[in-house]
DNA sequence: TATTATTACTACCTTTAGATAGTATATTAT
DNA sequence: ATAATATACTATCTAAAGGTAGTAATAATA
């Protein structure tokens, strides 16, 4: 029951930019920063690109910053890019399509903290983050 | 944001096992019965029998049956069983030691969801899940 | 234009979860 | 005893996630 670490990285990754959103980054910057593997990071960022999360510019002065405003990038979004959205996720006891009147054994008791998860991913903004800035990243 | 596979098999396993309480099974009948890799699932009861959660005896007219009485069972006690306890699991941003004096950037919306899946886990019972015999294994 | 700092791309390596194969061992009905 | 039916054990394979290495392409600046 755990996010995976890609995700982990892309939400710290992004938090970061957001709160230093006055000049741009290099992957080597977010990687000392953020003490995250430099040649994965590449890759991430490079998908976040393509996905539209980030701007990323080659060459001296290049670097990577927000592409979109951090109020509208939704939890949901980070990992929607990342590949990891929420219908591809199989649920506690992996049935495909199930729902309250074809349920598994342990659908009534999932169900509240899985409604939990879900409101939280998509409500949850990138800027909400981000009001007090001495927590950890 | 998934429980592992390993994790449905076990949940779905134990509940078949206490749903047909009335006599054991071998791994070939919970194999056919659940559709599960009939090897894998060798394996698994193995461990789980290690474990004290299920009964094995071999040779003919053996098989599996619970060890202990279902509403003894919580569904935390199946996660720690096949080693995915609470503890061991990293949370959201993956940091070890936080509390809420040292939070990460999610923890405030994290913490809710949170403890909801942990109740789940720590309060639902292998019995409880059996309430309704037309449900889904 | 040459240098330097950056992302982008391609290929490969490592670890872990999941799954398979074959054999040994135990139990019991006959 | 023997045959049949189980679990237990050991070794291996596969696929996916995570991580590494080297090089190409790009852009600013000196
Ligand atoms: S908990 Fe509900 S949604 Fe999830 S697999 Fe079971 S029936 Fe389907
Ligand atoms: S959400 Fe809370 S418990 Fe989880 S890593 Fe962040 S600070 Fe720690």
């Amino acid at each position: 029951m755990h996010f995976s670490k890609t995700a982990e990285y892309a939400i710290r990754v992004l938090s970061y930019l957001h709160r230093h959103h006055e000049t741009s980054h290099s992957v080597n910057v977010l990687h000392q920063e953020l003490d995250l593997p430099y040649k994965y990071l590449t890759k991430l960022m490079t998908e976040l690109a393509k996905k539209g999360l980030v701007n990323a510019s080659r060459g001296r002065e290049g670097g990577l910053s927000l592409a979109r405003s951090a109020d509208t990038i939704y939890l949901c979004d980070i990992l929607e890019a990342i590949g990891e959205s929420l219908e591809h996720e199989r649920c506690i006891l992996g049935f495909d399509k199930c729902d309250a009147l074809n349920p598994c054994a342990l659908h009534d008791q999932w169900v509240k903290p899985k409604e939990m998860i879900e409101t939280m991913l998509t409500t949850t903004t990138l800027a909400s983050l981000i009001q007090n800035k001495e927590t950890k990243l």
